[in-house]
DNA sequence: ATTCTGTCCTGTAGGC
DNA sequence: TGCCTACAGGACAGAA
């Protein structure tokens, strides 16, 4: 489900809402979304730890418990946390796989129905492949124009396609990939090595720029996704092509057309992306 | 080496 | 209303 913008919303949020607790009590109903090791190890693990911090790499949350202990998830499509304050009532539902008691009575809940999501207790990131193969945060200083001009000139799959390889790129999914390519006026079927440098300048700032505005409106809901309040992502509302196939393009005349790539759908305006 | 296809799951929206 | 199919914010193994 979540990209980058919303699981920096989702980061922030556990890390206000979390830092310092410690976890008092874990209750696993499903043991199939922990990886590694079976519920009852994890939750003896989990017992007793302090979060001290709340990061993100990628479409991936990292609670920073020791210097060689994370608590690491990946929501995949559906997994996702719901904050309780102590003495608010927790609600529960057939996608809740685990509940997370603190200390202070505060309670968290991770939902899945999909299971696709994983949670896992790693000593050391860099054991983790998915973590050691993850190409550059668009905020990182690896992330340059001269940088991505290489980088495109090398491959032959669509732009689209290539903009959802967490090796190339950290964090861009389904929804944002679409979106980012309409800012840019570059059709998603376009191979990244035939791009001009007009276009990769064009790329390389919207990039960043959507990102930006979608974590600054708490992501995007389409279906599933809500944040550790429960509510839906704002920037649903600001999506200019992803999910409006035969509708009319807000730029121009023409109408939004909806494509099939590497198994995922895409969608373009055929006017406006060239 | 790179690229593409199918798979893991369950819920829900839309067509008939 | 109820059935049936298609599809859903991801990642990865295995095939081409």
């Amino acid at each position: 489900m979540p990209e980058l913008p919303e699981v920096e919303t989702m980061r922030r949020d556990l890390e206000r809402l979390l830092q310092q607790q410690i976890f008092s009590q874990i209750r696993v109903i499903d043991d199939r979304v922990i990886r590694g090791i079976s519920g009852q190890k994890f939750r003896d693990a989990l017992l007793g730890e302090r979060i001290q911090s709340v990061g993100r790499r990628g479409k991936a949350l990292i609670f920073n418990l020791r210097q060689d202990k994370f608590l690491l998830m990946q929501p995949m499509m559906t997994g996702h946390f719901i904050y309780f304050a102590a003495g608010k009532p927790v609600s529960f539902n057939p996608a809740t796989k685990i509940i997370f008691d603190f200390n202070s009575g505060d309670t968290m809940v991770y939902n899945d129905h999909r299971l696709f999501g994983r949670i896992s207790l790693v000593k050391d990131l860099s054991e983790v492949k998915f973590l050691r193969d993850i190409g550059p945060e668009p905020w990182d200083l690896t992330y340059q124009r001269p940088w991505l001009a290489a980088a495109l000139g090398k491959r032959t799959v669509p732009i689209k396609t290539l903009l959802m390889n967490q090796q190339f790129l950290a964090g861009i999914g389904n929804i944002y990939a679409s979106e980012i390519l309409f800012k840019s006026g570059i059709k998603p079927q376009r191979r990244a090595q035939t791009l001009k440098a007009q276009e990769i300048d064009q790329l390389f700032s919207w990039i960043p720029k959507v990102l930006e505005e979608a974590i600054a409106l708490r992501g995007t809901s389409m279906l599933t996704y809500r944040d550790t309040a429960g509510e839906r992502g704002n920037f649903s509302s600001r999506v200019q092509v992803y999910g409006r196939e035969n509708q009319d393009c807000y730029r121009c005349a023409g109408k939004i057309r909806k494509i099939v790539q590497a198994g995922r759908s895409t969608f373009f305006c055929a006017t406006c992306q060239k």
